[in-house]
DNA sequence: TTGTATGCGTTATCAA
DNA sequence: TTGATAACGCATACAA
């Protein structure tokens, strides 16, 4: 009497400690409960290996359904894993081979991040630094916002980029690096939240004031970009929002719809974090 | 050929927004899937109502185990869904009727709390304000921390205790009941991170500096706490370890042991978002 | 044609 | 040293 369907859907998450992958989660996890659906959790702490490992375990549970965020867009075993998948995919923020007929939820960094970067060269910024986590999709479309906004200037790129990883570490580290070399940035833009406490910690030990010996911009709207002093710019989007489209296409999905993708816009707030360059910095091109 | 068992475990979450439940699931998570189980996560936004219906679709589900932090201690139907429920139960921060037979890890609250106003105290403060979530056991031990530092110290109860919900919305509003009232605190005490978001909120609008005009704590370590400026006092505890201690507990119970409760310890954190009270402060008692 | 995407082959790295 | 696994890069194919 009972349907095949297990009314419950896998969720693979890089990283639950993020308190944006929660507040994605939780959006997703409200509209699956009101749909009759359990959310099953699994966590993969960037570690390619346990993306297939959970995606097999979802496998042999029959989940109806998957959303993931992969540690690793490319990599092969996981491709091989989600291809092997007969139940329907929702990426989330990440992309994937088209061939695999996932549905998409995507967030537009890239038209975010150029207007961010427009802001910080309107005040006279030429020299930017730009810190990234793993190269997907997130890092590669701010990434791409960055370019855009010095091509459509007329600019030299005299932006720096590093990636690396979505940890504090690297914030640091990439500050640290940035802030000490030769011809250092005038503005740094910390691409996630871990990113921007490592960033902050690496500024507050130099004793730098934020807006007037250096520019900071966040992405992600963390409750410490509006409590901080003085209040950090951002880049803002809607995680829970995103959680609860994610649920809808793939609830669709359940409901035999074909692959989706939507794209959930992202805003810039200018805020006191950015001022114009110290006078005696190189203003070069 | 297969067990009964379906090597699945049910966590019923009250809030994943907030990190530190965020970092509890995740130690809880990591060390069931090493022992491979998989964790089913369902939220229950502070709902008693959500809880049962939590409770009970883990029931259907089949699950092995219960890891739960219920949104109300003494709720009726929550306590009698429990009580139907044939599967060990850990209790994570919360109380529960011992005829339940549940494993508990709880964090004593109660030593951190005295030991932080007591340094209050110490500097001479008399009266301090505490913002507390709702009635639940973290909110309670917190209150009885308090108490037992007037106490020890043969001093007059001049605390203010106010409780509310875990938001950054009662923070605030808390802190400005506090701050506007006749004889207002010269320290307060934030029983949450979210209410230290609301709490800051609040004094950073009536431009009062921490540390001179008056002092504050937090309950938890949020990164917060250490970016901000002055840096903020806290009672730290390790929520990953919490996660894993539950974990444990629900493998032993499913291993066949008894029920056990395991108390993790909390320490506080003096910084300089603590001084003495201002000169202009009744000092009475 | 140019940019983009996909799949395969190769190399590098790490752990046993 | 060997095995496995992850990162890199090229060639191809498709689309704008």
């Amino acid at each position: 009497m009972r349907s095949r369907t297990t009314h419950s859907i896998g969720f693979v998450a890089g990283d639950i400690s993020n308190p944006l992958l929660a507040e994605i989660l939780m959006g997703a996890e409200t509209t699956l409960h009101d749909a009759g659906y359990a959310t099953l959790l699994t966590n993969s702490e960037g570690n390619p290996g346990r993306d297939i490992e959970n995606i097999q375990i979802f496998e042999q549970r029959r989940v109806d359904g998957l959303l993931l965020s992969v540690a690793s867009e490319g990599h092969r075993g996981t491709i091989a894993s989600l291809r092997r998948t007969q139940v329907p995919i929702v990426s989330i923020d990440r992309n994937l081979p088209a061939s695999l007929g996932a549905s998409f939820v995507l967030s537009d960094h890239r038209t975010g991040m150029r207007a961010a970067v427009e802001h910080l060269l309107d005040l006279g910024h030429r020299r930017v630094g730009l810190i990234l986590g793993t190269p997907v999709r997130p890092s590669i479309e701010r990434q791409r916002g960055m370019e855009e906004a010095y091509a459509h200037r007329d600019l030299s790129p005299l932006y720096e980029v590093r990636l690396g990883t979505f940890s504090a570490e690297h914030g640091e580290a990439a500050t640290a690096e940035l802030l000490d070399g030769k011809d250092p940035p005038t503005a740094i833009v910390a691409g996630g939240n871990q990113i921007l406490y490592g960033a902050l910690k690496a500024i507050a030990n130099r004793g730098l004031e934020l807006g007037a010996d250096l520019s900071l911009i966040s992405c992600d709207a963390v409750s410490l970009t509006e409590l901080y002093r003085p209040p950090i710019a951002l880049i803002k989007r809607r995680p829970m929002a995103m959680g609860q489209e994610a649920a809808r296409l793939l609830l669709r999905r359940l409901g035999a719809g074909g692959p989706e993708t939507v794209v959930l816009p992202t805003e810039f707030v200018a805020r006191p974090s950015c001022g114009p360059p110290p006078l005696h910095a190189p203003l070069t091109n």
